[in-house]
DNA sequence: ATTAAACATGTATAAAAAATACATGTTTAA
DNA sequence: TTAAACATGTATTTTTTATACATGTTTAAT
């Protein structure tokens, strides 16, 4: 069991952005992470779509985030970024054949367990992660304003 | 994020099994659940490896529960059929690149996320699966003693 | 002994999902 | 006009998962 990629890049992205001071460029954010800058254009634009980073076009332009780090729940991004939590098969109700859903424990053991996995998470806001700001800006090689 | 179906299989055959009063054969599940019984084998296979079930070949053979169904944790079912909990790239230590691992909040996060999920399932035995044996007996087509 | 039912096991193929790369376009400030 | 920067659609590759095939071994019944 394994979040996407993308999921991890988008989360990176609005960590570096968040704990930028100023707007950055998807170049800078590749190149600290040793990603393609394919892939964060990608998830930039994900992002930007769902309203959590503003972007720039043209020459000195870049990204921001477009709300307060402290309104960005990371439950919601990881549910923005993944495409379902169907477990197992009885979660998709649309495809679902096992014959014993209806009376299934294992269904509710499972849903359960999930359900306490985000509420892990929407504990958290952008700004939890970001608090250690300064240890974050060394490792990024972000400068200080 | 989904788990395996292999895994969904496993708990299957495991709910199956705990659930008749006698030896059942893998055809007969594979009948019950739509699912070949190839999958059906290796799933077997890999629960009897562990202990979870006995089998008895040849004639008249078939599988069992190989311990009492209140012994046999959900949690580490699932632990054992998936392959990692690698939610995001620095959970895999060997092939960890990013460069804020040591200060990153969001690392907690997510394994007190997964520490949740799984505190959920480890409450949970087969014996709490199989409670409503009467209700599964009949779903799944399993002849009373 | 023979046979048929049942599990064992290794390998191969196919399908799906995820990851990655490519190409081209648009915007904007210098 | 140009170069920096984001936009966007599509294509390819890789990985993972799912599925199928082939053959072997065991055992009880006949």
């Amino acid at each position: 069991m394994r979040l996407k990629k993308y999921t991890d890049y988008a989360l990176r992205v609005l960590i570096y952005a968040g704990a930028s001071d100023h707007k950055v460029s998807i170049k800078e954010i590749s190149d600290t992470f040793y990603i393609s800058a394919e892939h964060i254009r990608k998830v930039v634009h994900q992002l930007s779509v769902n309203e959590y980073i503003e972007t720039t076009r043209g020459r000195n332009g870049g990204i921001r985030l477009a709300r307060d780090a402290d309104t960005i729940n990371i439950g919601a991004v990881v549910r923005l970024m993944e495409n379902d939590f169907y477990l197992v098969e009885c979660f998709d109700s649309e495809h679902n054949q096992c014959v014993i859903t209806p009376v299934c424990k294992l269904r509710t053991a499972l849903s359960e367990a999930i359900r306490a996995f985000f509420e892990v998470l929407n504990q958290y806001t952008l700004a939890d992660l970001i608090e250690n700001k300064d240890e974050l800006q060394a490792l990024m090689g972000i400068e200080r304003e």
